[in-house]
RNA sequence: CGGGGUGUAGUUCAGAUGGCUAGAACGCUACGUUCGGGACGUAGAGGUCGUCCGUUCAAGUCGGAUCACCCCGACCA
């Protein structure tokens, strides 16, 4: 056992999980209950998975844009399902101006300018944008209109999870405007398999994906269709969703457009969304009992080199070190040489352990003679010495193998976790006091033959 | 909102039945020796014991109140 070891998975898993996340400096709780900071190195995981995200989100004609972090309580109120879903968890904001106590002792009181219309913070965006798309669009040459924004929004969850479900999270949602309902279904379809390829192509993670039941359904949303991801303990995540809100919104916030034929008619919409969550997904999904595990692709450093010297040979030893690193950085962007002098390897192994680097490079006395460096990859925590002269297209593919590995082991799970097709009330039966394993059923509606419903309790119970 | 628990150093915690001039480990600072799996030595810095009131010659320790946080439920598109 190590020093400060990480409890095991096996032992308490709830507890394994804030393990890895504290030992890799992910992040950790603020002097905000229920809100966490979001420490550099899980940040950077973040823009990573930014990067990749807006990629892919601009490929689908999706402009980026910002709307504010405040909505008028009304806005909210217009859609009725809407607001009976949200409304629990709102912040509001109701006065505007803190002031000095009469005394003189500097000391801030409670504020007496009361606000005219109270304030919610955002707990989603579809009602302030759609609010001003009410604007933007009056002709069917607007549409479709497509936007996107990265954004943080608040929720008041009653529990909290470091990832998992915080009061204050960043998220990336899609709202997007069609002319006719066929056209804005392909675009949440187009959206669902966006992130249903961008968890398997980015994350490594393999998912589940189908239509929410009703009572999971996105409040004002006629159907949602959500990726769900099978975590080592058996458990669903619910990774994002798309939602098909058919004219619901349009109606109430009177977007309408004029068609092709002279006539005015209610827009058809859609919206979609995944959030810093997928940072848990990835924790949960790939790591083991030493700590993070991350796919190759988000990783922040991929690639670490660790050299190995005392004071006879420090010299050549970092000499070598920096050369490899320019060599293994003609394939790799972000290589690392950890040259922190007064701290040991030993250390240094350890700690680009927990914090999940893909690969390790050790440089010391023994490789130097054999003109070999060590490569210790981190998925499988294989050793292998590997000639100078064949290291860049060496790291090249064994960066994508850890890829390809840490998918194909979540491939495993999840089919190792076979859905049960079962009537809707044996699966209910069997929900109930369940981990939350994903389980299908089929409702025995013929409209539903296409589209199995699914139902999970993941995203609603804490392990 | 129910049930349980905890507030003592930067962090994690120890301090039965009141006697404290409040400790440990890790972390931190300085110097030196180390460096193939979390190094070591020496010297240091660091605290109104969550807050308020009470009991007492004496309170970290007992009583009451209050605040905060954690866990288990309930709730959670």
């Amino acid at each position: 056992m190590s020093k400060k070891g990480i409890t095991a998975r096996s032992q308490n898993y709830s507890q394994w999980y804030l393990d890895v996340i504290e030992r890799a400096q992910l992040a950790e709780n603020s002097s905000v209950k229920g809100c966490m900071v979001i420490k550099p190195y899980g940040y950077a995981i973040w823009e990573n998975i930014q990067k990749e995200l807006d990629k892919r989100i601009k490929e689908m004609g999706v402009d980026n844009a910002y709307f504010p972090l405040f909505i008028p309580l009304s806005f909210l109120s217009k859609e009725a399902s809407h607001v009976k879903g949200f409304a629990k968890e709102c912040a509001v904001v109701t006065h505007y101006r803190l002031k000095e106590a009469d005394d003189g002792s500097g000391v801030i009181v409670d504020p007496d300018a009361k606000l005219e219309e109270d304030l919610i913070v955002r707990p989603t965006s579809e009602t302030i944008m759609y609010d001003t798309f009410s604007r933007w669009v009056t002709s069917w040459r607007d549409l479709p209109l497509k936007i996107n924004q990265w954004a943080n929004i608040v929720r008041w969850e009653k529990r909290t999870r470091p990832f998992l479900r915080t009061t204050e999270f960043l998220w990336q949602e899609g709202h997007t405007v069609h002319s006719t309902h066929e056209e804005s279904l392909k675009q949440v379809n187009e959206a669902f398999e966006m992130y249903r390829e961008f968890a398997k192509d980015v994350l490594a993670i393999d998912v589940y994906g189908g239509r929410k039941s009703e009572s999971e359904k996105f409040a004002g949303a006629v159907n949602t269709y959500g990726v769900e991801a099978l975590m080592q303990d058996g458990k669903a995540l619910q990774l994002g969703t798309s939602h098909d809100l058919g004219q619901n919104f349009s109606k109430v916030f009177n977007i309408k457009f004029t068609n092709k034929g002279g006539d005015i008619e209610n827009a058809w919409q859609t919206s979609w969304g995944v959030s810093t969550r997928m940072i848990g997904a990835i924790i949960m999904a790939h790591s083991d009992d030493l700590g993070l595990v991350l796919p190759p692709v988000i990783a922040p450093i991929s690639v670490v080199i660790i050299p190995i010297y005392t004071s006879e040979n420090k010299e050549e030893v970092l000499k070598v070190s920096k050369d490899i690193l320019a060599t293994v950085q003609t394939v790799v962007e972000n290589a690392k040489l950890d040259d922190r002098e007064f701290v040991s390897a030993g250390f240094k192994f350890n700690e680009w352990e927990k914090k999940g680097v893909p690969i390790r490079i050790e440089i010391g006395e023994r490789d130097l003679k054999k003109n070999v460096v060590t490569v210790v990859r981190r998925d499988t925590n294989e050793r292998s010495e590997v000639s100078i002269n064949s290291l860049s297209t060496q790291i090249n593919m064994t960066l994508n193998d850890i890829q390809d590995t840490l998918l194909s082991r979540s491939k495993q799970r999840l089919a190792e976790n076979t859905h049960e097709i079962l009537s809707y009330d044996e699966f209910k039966k069997q929900l109930k006091g369940n981990k939350g394993f994903i389980k299908a059923y089929w409702c025995g509606k013929k409209e539903c033959e296409d589209a199995i419903k699914y139902e999970t309790k993941a995203t609603t119970r804490c392990f």
